[in-house]
Formats: structure tokens, sequence, C-alpha cells
DNA sequence: CTTACGATGTATGCAGCGTTCACATTAGGT
DNA sequence: ACCTAATGTGAACGCTGCATACATCGTAAG
């Protein structure tokens, strides 16, 4: 049975570990998820979780996996399919949030090492880029989507990152909203006031 | 122990740690990274290092803000002042191409959890973005370069962090910089092609 | 020139970590 | 009812960061 007893088998440690990582992550950050911890925390032996992960970096990589896919829920109930440039900078302003107010997780999905063992986390990152070139594909059938959706994916998670880095101004969240509705909306506007000079003269053109 | 000289005195332990820091990061990623390794390698006992770092922190910390000045030295060199886009889409290149050469050290300065506690480190980062602002206000002078450079900077950040993360085609050094000269130039180029509706008249309209 | 002191490096030890291995326990099919 | 495979336990190894006590040395005052 599942119940947290007094049984010798726990019933379902693989979903007990990740739910104790995700805690120790929220409470200590990436620096207190250790496998012992976890253990220790699930109510059990500290070598039981190697049962269900083969070794630590199995964990992170699930606890990641379903990182991104809490973050394409999030991002869903954001807008469900943004076809103009404010819905779009919605869905940013959510991706962002995400980001702030689960730090120690987004950085676990993004800045560590990924390695590409782990299927699962492969197939949820995967998984968010298609979701993201749906977005931009939807939104602006003439434009190369390819591009547009990496050069607004880039944008939204350099925000992300230096919000998290306290590079910029966290102050509230409503300050967050607003510059990252701003940095998207100018991705979406001709800069008129900009380029005083429109150099294009030559580039690296390798045919 | 000391080979060179046999002296008991090592000369210079702080820098000698810095460099051994430097060269763990980019052997064996920032899981090599120990205060231990790094006495190893400077030949020396495994608490001499406390004498000039006061935990592995404060190490860590002054590797992260050597790699920001080397960062600022990398942009610089890249161009001085640029001012049309396409001598700033140079400048992004150079800070993809950075944080590509060495990923290790990149995130040991920008993915790790930024404590205010040393001030090497916060007066590194105050420059970096200092100099992006100075860039993006010096090639635009009509805009707001307080937002536009935080656009910038996060488009830039977020390409480099997407291509460590192998996110992105990461295949060759042609194809990476291709792929950030064609974001940059997004933000400073109307699409024409773009914005079938153009949502403009309120936002934040979701209750 | 001697001597005392502060700076620097060493030796030792503790607790926690990831991981392996032999062993104990139990669930579930035959 | 039994046998097997899955699951959890315990001890052990080597690594880590770090605190404490001790050794060595440059240097400047006397």
């Amino acid at each position: 049975m599942s119940q947290a007893g007094g049984t010798y088998h726990h019933g379902d440690l693989r979903a007990a570990c990740l739910r104790a990582a995700r805690e120790l992550l929220e409470e200590d950050g990436s620096a207190g998820l250790s496998l012992r911890a976890v253990a220790r925390r699930a109510g059990v032996s500290a070598t039981a979780p190697y049962r269900h992960y083969a070794d630590r970096d199995a964990l992170v990589s699930a606890v990641a996996a379903q990182g991104y896919r809490e973050l394409a829920e999030y991002l869903a109930a954001a807008h469900p399919s943004p076809t103009t440039p404010d819905e779009l900078a919605a869905v940013a302003v959510a991706y962002v949030r995400f980001a702030l107010e689960r730090p120690a997780l987004f950085r676990v999905m993004f800045a560590e090492p990924c390695d590409p063992n782990s299927e699962e986390r492969v197939a949820a990152t995967t998984a968010i880029s298609e979701y993201v070139r749906g977005i931009v594909r939807g939104a602006f059938p003439g434009a190369d989507a390819e591009a547009l959706s990496t050069t607004v994916w880039a944008l939204v998670h350099g925000l992300a990152f230096l919000h998290l880095d306290g590079k910029l101004d966290t102050s509230t969240p409503d300050v967050v909203a607003d510059q990252v509705r701003a940095a998207v909306r100018a991705l979406f506007t001709a800069p008129a006031a900009l380029s005083p000079k429109t150099g294009a003269p030559h580039e690296g053109a390798k045919p």
C-alpha cells in the first residue's frame, strides 16, 4: 500500500524522491539537493534511491524534466495560442515569472551541464522548443519561424536569467513584467529613431 | 614540498590558486573545481588556500570576477565602440563566442547563485552592465538606453545560454555567428511581414 | 646581530557527500 | 505454498569543505 506506515517497502519511492527533491530545492537551493537528504526526507535509507535513479544526475534530470513540463503548462495557462505581440508578451512575462518563482528549479533546468544522456530531459526540452516555434509559426506565418522563435526565446530566456542573477531590477513583479513586455514589444516594433547609419555593407557571405 | 626552490612559502599562492582553478574549470568543468584539487595543483597543502580565500565561494567569486574582466576585454577587442547594428552584432557574436569557448567559466559567472557578498564580483558585473549601456547610448542616442540595453543584453545572454545548453545548433562557429547576427539584426529591423494583427491598443487585459 | 612577531603553509580531524557491495525483506506469479 | 525478482538496509571507501592546533619563515624593532 502506498500510505506511509511502518512498511518495509515504501510503495512509490520514485515519486517520493522527486517530491522530496523539489521541496529541498525550494528550501535550501540546489546546494541542498543531495541524494542523502532526499532519502532522509523520504524516510528511507541513504542508498534506497539508487533502486530508482542510477545516480544523482539521473534524479536531477528527472526534476528538470518535470520542471519543463510544468513550464509548458505555465506558459499555456498564460495564453493558449498567442497571436498578437501583446499576447506573446504575456507568455513571455509568464516565462520570466516562472523563473523568479522557482529560481532553484529553473537553474537546475537550464544552468547545469545538460548531457544528452537523459532521454526524458531531452524530450522535455525539445517539447518546449517546439512549443515556442509553434507559437511563432502561428502568430507570424510569413516569417522564418526557426530564426524568429530562436530570437524571441533567447530574449525571454536571457531576461529570466538576468533577473535571476540580480542584474536587473527585480523589486516588484510589476516592474519585471513591464520590463519584459517592453523588451518583447521592441522585437516587433520598428525602431524608428534608431540606427543612425544603417551599416549593411558586408557580412560573412559563405555559399 | 614545493618543487621550485623548495621554499616553504609559495610566494604568490593567491594567484596560483586562481590559475589552478581556471585550469581545473577548463579540464573537468565546474564539478572538478574543489579547493583540495586547487591546492594539489598549486603544490600546497589542502588548507593553505584558506589563508587567501575565506571559503570555496570566495575562490569561485574571484574566478567569476576575473571572467567578467576578460569578457569586457573580449568584447572591446571585437569592436571598441560599435555604432551600427552590424558592429553591435559583431560584439554580440563575441559575447556568445566567449561563452562557448569557456563554457565552465561562463557558467560560474552567471549560472551560480550570485550572493551580494563579493564586492569584487558585484563591481565586475556592474561594469559589464555599464559597458553595454554605454555602447547602446553611443549607438542610439535617441532611444531609451536603459530599456534598449537591457533588451539587447538579454537577447545575447539568452543566445549564449541556449547555445551552451545545446538547445540550438552549435555545430560550427560560423553557424552560431550567423544565428547571433540574424537575431541582433532582427532587433533593429522592422519586421515587415510580421504582426498580422497589431494588437497595440491596450495590454495586460487578461482577467 | 639577535629576537620576537605576524604572515603564511602544514597536519589532523570531523561531518557530509556519492557510490558500491553484500545482505534482508517482501510482493506476486506459478 | 514456494521461488524469484524487485525493493530497501547497512557497512564501507574515497572524496569534499572546513575548523583547529601547530610549524616555518620573512621582517623589523631593539
